[in-house]
DNA sequence: CGCGAAACGCGCATATACGAGCAATTGAGA
DNA sequence: TCTCAATTGCTCGTATATGCGCGTTTCGCG
């Protein structure tokens, strides 16, 4: 399986994800390793260079100052496939009919976003940049983006410019991600600005569902968004800790969990 | 309607699951394990991706999460080459130290951000989701994005939200693309509400350059952005039409042109 | 400071893939 | 059964990806 031939693309982002690690790179072993020619490698560099990802030198090229971690962020299959469960149940507790829905960003809750992005009827409202460029190619969906400053490490918009926007807008359901979540703190997260950014649009939204996976259950970070009284909903796999989910239950959090084989409800 | 195939139908579901294990496809390998012939199936990836479910490339198909972090967007050929001469005149024309650019949606205007994009003193701001998503990489840039409901067709965003964020900012240069200009009648798009979102964003700045490739120049459209009297630059390139060159510059305009092998100043 | 090796850019060649149009075939409904 | 649209395969001209060769540039080392 490993001696597929990659393609330019996966090249790519082969040579972007190497330039995350090392800081630079050399051309010939490149092309060695890639099993490709020297030129067809120069191509790969000069396009890089082109799009302004890295800077070129004799023998190799040097990594630009760019977030580079960022395009790569969906590696790993069974995490992936993880949140794609949570993603596919938090997509069903969305009610029917017409409806304003908005999204926080995280990759799962880009997930939910794909997932729904079939549904004709819906107004989608986010901070996300990923989910909004995802999204404002389907005709059909009306994509409002809030207004911001972009956080490169999480393609949010955030600052007062965003939460300004937000002030307009009526949310009914929020599809939230979080890096930390308990009964006892509340819902975190690592940046403070982007956890006050979320704790006005949770302000602004009638039901709250939190999206996340379970290592973040019991975990707590930095900056607060909010307590958990907020929230109505957690959606998160079997992995999360148990006696947290019970506390959480007590604080009146309805908790779903999605198990690895499949849930039906 | 439109009925599908038994066999297509069957075909495209297994495309999709296939899709969802393996990050990438091989076109002729699938033609071949499927039975059918190599533009069948490339006619069933076009569709495919018409539904933006997967992004093609050379020989076969990725994800469509994966692919659209890549920069697979080089496309543009010759086109793109001519933009590229224009959007580097335009930068050229930014001046030195810390500033704050504006930018409006397309192509050309991309390749200006683009450019700049190596600058550490510079803050951006534009209603370009394209932009903001290319920029939002970079940690040394500060990138404002506007609010408002994105337009599937330009990857702006426009309407009042786009309009109200942008009431509180103030822009020194304004990187314009537009897809009509004349002397008599001014710049024109397409879109009347882009056009208005446009307009607001020219009100917000101090200093107005347009980009646009020649063959835009002497062009009328639909929708009014402004009358000529407010822009203090027009960069294009030599296929525009002398004589509407020459009511521009009649009306204050100073015009740059490149032309196709290399212009000093 | 000069020299050789490695890297580079450019142009050319080639294999594969692509899009559009046309013809044959299939299949679903009247 | 008949008809018509959808599906499919084929061909042809074009585009892309890649490799190779050659003259030039750059880098490292004596």
């Amino acid at each position: 399986m490993a001696s597929v031939s990659l393609r330019r693309a996966a090249r790519i982002s082969a040579i972007l994800e190497l330039l995350a690690e090392n800081r630079s790179l050399n051309a010939s072993e490149l092309a060695l390793e890639f099993g490709v020619s020297a030129a067809t490698l120069r191509r790969d560099l000069q396009m890089l260079e082109d799009q302004k990802l890295l800077s070129r030198t004799h023998g190799g090229a040097l990594a630009h100052d760019v977030a580079y971690e960022l395009p790569i962020r969906y590696r790993g299959g069974r995490e992936r496939d993880k949140k794609r469960l949570i993603a596919a149940k938090a997509a069903k507790l969305l009610p029917h009919g017409p409806l304003t829905v908005g999204f926080s960003g995280g990759t799962t809750t880009s997930e939910v976003a794909r997932i729904i992005s079939d549904r004709v009827d819906v107004t989608i409202v986010t901070n996300a940049l990923n989910i909004a460029a995802d999204l404002a190619l389907r005709p059909r969906l009306k994509v409002i983006l809030t207004g911001g400053v972009t956080r490169p490490q999480s393609y949010e918009l955030v600052g007062a410019l965003a939460e300004q926007t937000l002030r307009d807008l009526h949310i009914e359901v929020l599809v939230c991600g979080v890096d930390g979540i308990t009964a006892s703190t509340g819902l975190t997260t690592h940046d403070e600005v982007e956890a006050h950014t979320n704790r006005t649009m949770i302000q602004r939204s009638k039901r709250i569902i939190v999206v996340t996976d379970g290592s973040k259950v019991g975990r707590t970070l930095l900056a607060r968004i909010s307590p958990v009284d907020v929230i109505n909903d957690l959606v998160t796999d079997s992995s999360a800790d148990e006696t947290e989910l019970e506390y959480l239950r007590a604080a009146g959090v309805r908790v779903h969990i999605v198990a690895d084989p499949g849930e039906s409800d």
